[in-house]
RNA sequence: GGGCGAUUAGCUCAGCGGGAGAGCACUACAUUGACAUUGUAGGGGUCACUGGUUCAAUCCCAGUAUCGCCCA
């Protein structure tokens, strides 16, 4: 075997075996005779770079496909990126400036995505390389792109029948307008940020010369398009003015004191200020009580007061294009002028930016297309409600409610250029003609004004989440029905992170459900979220991320894998420690030598092992703990417990397979027993094997190398990822073995135990007296000498019935180990672990006859955990008699 | 303010109505032929707190405290 265990060699084999799996059409879904099992991958933003969670949403992900592909299913990893509207042509238009070239409106929209296009060819698949080093096997030769013209006839056709259906319209409604990138943007992208700043209460003097009223405001500016002033109904100090009007300082306009129980009575003054153009809250007030929406903003947040609604005011062009930060101080310091101030006081609110510009965001009014999700959202919640869709862990399914059932109206339009442009034409006279050519739209507009009339098309994109809402169809081919389509949709399972709960899963099921009338998939396993050490989110302006392929290059990206595999315990966030990391490279490096000891030891020569045949105690025992394991790995992935069965797979190899099979064959294998060397020589080749098909999908690379040296000559599969997963019958297992084997542990364990605590030299070799033994333990004793004396590091062992005086004593079931020592024990020491050893026993007895003793537990408790704890105590007290046997023997 | 979750060994985390676990770290010993990226042994926990349900609570329920996340 050669040595490929270096960190360079080990990036070097996985980067040749993965290229080679990808050859040799591994990843490929397509095969015949199995079930289909199908993923859809979370379709990665074209522009990104893998992260941590993306490492292990994969790797979940991919632990799936493997392991199904290994029990046999059609496998189908549908993988693909989106193309991220704003994110991409951001990136395009820096790229531009860094260059000197000219912008993008310089360039004209065409050759704009020209050069989107060569950007996609050329950098696109960053990540997608980033996920074959992570070891993902998916069918790359199905990969899409939400830009792919298949996926973008998809759209058109969702489009124009949402439109038909009236499920899409057009509104003018108020939208998250990033003023930097002069787009409106989803609620998803837009994050609140708390800011320190100022609450300043104005008074707005009533129309009526009587007095005034107080509204406090953190948005001054704001104020010049106030057109309502708002106090709660209940509200006694404000209940005569309700109906009453103020005349809006600066601007001059009159508007009116309304009831509603927007006001918060405790906030402020108690009055609120109502700009119906400017806040979402404010939007929804002036829509019951009938305000005016009067926008003071144009699309870079300066002010533009070119408005009928201003045509009175004084000094208007003073104020026009004022940015809106200048246009607050200036309305700050008239109304200071105008004594209006009542006071300013410390704030702290929260403040939506956008998570791409950065910029503070405006609720702003404008004309967008919108689909109406409340109606879609009905049968995806229904579909969740009768389990056809179930969560994973099933506490999302509240979010997922809770979202669904308020949903807003989604407004899918984008004023970009790289994207989805909308299948809507307008006439002159502003007519809408939706369809999915020009040819067609011309057609209705011909029918409609009775001649040829030219048409404009819409400028604007869709929403890069209109097209991955429909990925779980769209890239099986849908429109088309093709095999694929048939074969593969439903999908079995969406793996994603809960705060992507909204962006796919709600999206996909309401597209789903409404054209293929069918969820996209029976379950969605929601993982964590991976944080840094202290449990704060990774991201870049805290500079705390983790890079996984640094990681992977560092330790391997089976041990980064494997880590994240273990810790994605369902419902926890991921605290990820590089320690972790680490020893789980030791955990590979641990497989590889056992491997090379198996080969030294000339197992993989070996004739191939027929478990049913196995005659020794070791073998069988073995053949149980295969068995074990092979239960607990599979029942664990199939329940999505990804953390339980990599803990079952690591215990089985390190603890089961290394530490104690192996130390176990080795005076058989060593031995002259050649009947005996064989069978524990064939029985490690099929051990082994079975444990690299169990760590596969978690550690796919170095089992891979492994088994290409240890496979049997007759494997159905050249690679171990299309082999087939361990299937042990438990007809196969037998306690005896399973007994015989526990006890020789134990025994071993127990001498090895007294001679660490007695300080007896790791060393030395010293002679065992076994007294007060039953006949099965002396047969034991016999089959085991060897392994017994190895292990144990004895010189004799005797069987009788006294011993000397001042030996140390181990018990071991019905029997006391004794290892004279007299020489060199140490009696005060000696004394003091049995005197420890009878405590912990008194301690545990008193405890279990607590309960015995106890009436209402003999008659209520079941009887299998009376009986056990009856058993329980005779074992205690039986250790307690020879424990202070053994004290007083010490003299 | 609404919702969700957490609190278990020094650290990172599993677990669970009936004997408190893992990895890392720590201590001691060991270079015996797969492996020092190792082996053997060991120390270390009123399972946050207070009540309740139960024959039995780390686990279920209620409340408290602290922390985190999501939504407003």
């Amino acid at each position: 075997m050669s040595d490929t265990s270096s960190p360079s060699n080990v990036k070097d084999t996985e980067k040749r075996l993965y290229a080679e799996w990808e050859e040799q059409g591994c990843f490929k879904a397509g095969r015949v005779d199995g079930d289909p099992y199908t993923i859809v991958i979370p379709p990665p933003n074209v522009t990104g770079n893998l992260h941590m969670g993306h490492a292990l949403n994969n790797t979940l992900q991919d632990v799936l496909c493997r392991f199904e592909r290994m029990r046999g299913r059609d496998v189908l990893w549908q993988v693909g990126t989106d193309h991220a509207g704003i994110a991409t042509q951001m990136v395009v238009e820096r790229q531009l400036a860094e260059a000197g070239a000219p912008s993008r409106r310089d360039m004209g929209r065409e050759a704009f995505l020209e050069r989107v296009w060569q950007w996609k060819e050329e950098s696109g698949s960053t990540i997608t390389q980033q996920l074959r080093r992570l070891g993902a096997s998916c069918d790359w030769s199905r990969e899409r792109f939400t830009m792919d013209e298949g996926l973008s006839k998809a759209v058109l056709k969702v489009f124009v029948s949402l439109h038909q259906q009236g499920l899409i319209y057009k509104d003018k409604r108020l939208v998250n307008w990033d003023p930097k990138l002069l787009t409106a943007i989803s609620d998803l992208e837009v994050v609140q940020k708390e800011v320190t700043s100022h609450l300043w209460h104005f008074n707005y003097p009533l129309e009526d010369g009587s007095g005034h009223i107080t509204v406090a405001t953190t948005r001054p500016e704001t104020m010049l398009g106030d057109t309502g002033v708002a106090v709660h109904p209940d509200d006694e100090r404000y209940a005569a003015l309700v109906g009453k009007h103020v005349i809006l300082p600066i601007v001059g306009r009159k508007i009116p004191i309304v009831a509603d129980s927007y006001a918060d009575p405790e906030q402020g003054s108690g009055a609120v200020k109502i700009t119906p153009a400017h806040d979402f809250n404010d939007f929804e007030v002036g829509r019951r009580c009938d305000l005016k929406s009067i926008n003071i903003l144009d699309k870079t947040a300066c002010i533009d007061l070119n408005d009928d609604d201003f045509a009175d005011m004084e000094n208007r062009e003073n104020w026009q294009g004022l940015e809106r930060f200048e246009a607050r101080k200036k309305v700050i310091d008239e109304i200071t002028a105008l004594g209006l101030l009542d006071k300013i006081e410390e704030n702290t609110h929260m403040v939506p930016f956008g998570d791409r510009s950065d910029v503070v965001i405006e609720p702003w009014l404008t004309d967008q297309w919108y689909v109406d999700a409340a109606t879609l959202a009905q049968p995806a919640i229904e579909a969740v409600k009768t389990g056809k869709t179930k969560f994973v862990p099933a506490n999302w399914e509240k979010t997922y409610f809770e979202w669904m059932e308020n949903i807003q109206p989604w407004c899918i339009s984008r004023q970009l250029w790289w994207g989805h442009q909308i299948p809507a034409w307008y006439g002159p006279d502003g007519e809408i003609f939706v369809a999915e050519s020009e040819q067609d739209a011309n057609k209705a507009a011909k029918a409609h004004y009775g001649e040829e009339t030219e048409l404009t098309r819409d400028e604007d994109v869709l929403d890069t989440w209109f097209s991955s809402a429909l990925w779980p169809f769209s890239t099986l081919g849908w429109p088309d029905e093709t095999p694929e389509l048939q074969k593969h949709y439903k999908t079995d399972v969406l793996v994603t992170g809960f705060d992507i709960i909204f962006f796919w899963v709600a999206r996909m099921m309401m597209m789903g459900l409404h054209f293929k009338d069918e969820v996209p998939f029976h379950t969605v396993y929601i993982h964590a979220l991976v944080r840094d050490e202290k449990g704060a989110k990774m991201s870049k302006s805290k500079g705390n991320v983790i890079d996984p392929l640094e990681l992977a290059d560092k330790y391997s990206a089976d041990a980064l894998r494997f880590t994240l595999a273990a810790m994605a315990a369902m419902g926890r966030d991921i605290k990820l420690s590089e320690s972790r990391v680490e020893g789980y490279r030791n955990f590979a490096t641990k497989l590889r030598n056992a491997t090379r000891f198996c080969e030294i030891n000339e197992c993989f020569t070996a004739e191939a092992f027929n478990p049913a045949d196995a005659k020794l105690p070791l073998t069988q025992w073995l053949i149980g703990e295969t068995y074990r394991a092979t239960e607990a790995i599979t029942g664990a992935l199939k329940a999505y417990r990804f953390n339980d069965a990599a803990t079952a797979v690591y215990q089985f190899i390190w603890d089961g397979f290394c530490d104690w099979f192996i130390e176990l064959s080795k005076p058989i294998l060593q031995g002259d027993d050649d009947a005996a060397k064989r069978e524990v020589q064939a029985a490690a080749q099929w051990g082994l094997q079975n444990a690299m098909k169990l760590l596969h999908p978690f550690m796919p690379y170095v089992t891979e190398e492994l088994w290409q040296e240890i496979k049997p000559t007759d494997a159905d599969a050249k690679f171990l990822m299309l082999d087939r997963w361990p299937e042990v019958s438990a007809e196969l297992l037998n306690k005896d073995a399973d007994a015989e084997i526990n006890w020789l542990i134990k025994a071993i364990t127990g001498i090895r135990s007294v001679r660490s605590e007695m300080n007896v030299p790791a060393g030395s070799k010293i002679p065992l007296i076994v007294s007060g033994s039953h006949e099965l333990t002396q047969q034991r004793l016999t089959t085991h000498e060897d392994v017994l004396k190895r292990l144990a590091r004895l010189d004799t062992i005797t069987v009788q019935d006294d011993f000397p005086e001042g030996a140390i004593q181990s018990i071991v079931e019905e029997a006391v180990f004794a290892l004279p020592l007299n020489e060199v024990i140490d009696f005060t020491a000696e004394s003091d672990r049995l005197k420890k050893e009878i405590t912990k026993v008194e301690k545990e007895i008193s405890k279990i006859s607590g309960k015995l003793n106890n009436k209402g537990f003999l008659e209520k408790a079941p009887n299998e955990v009376i009986e056990e704890n009856k058993s329980r105590l005779q074992d205690e007290q039986s250790k307690l008699e020879k424990l202070a046997t053994a004290l007083n023997r010490l003299g």
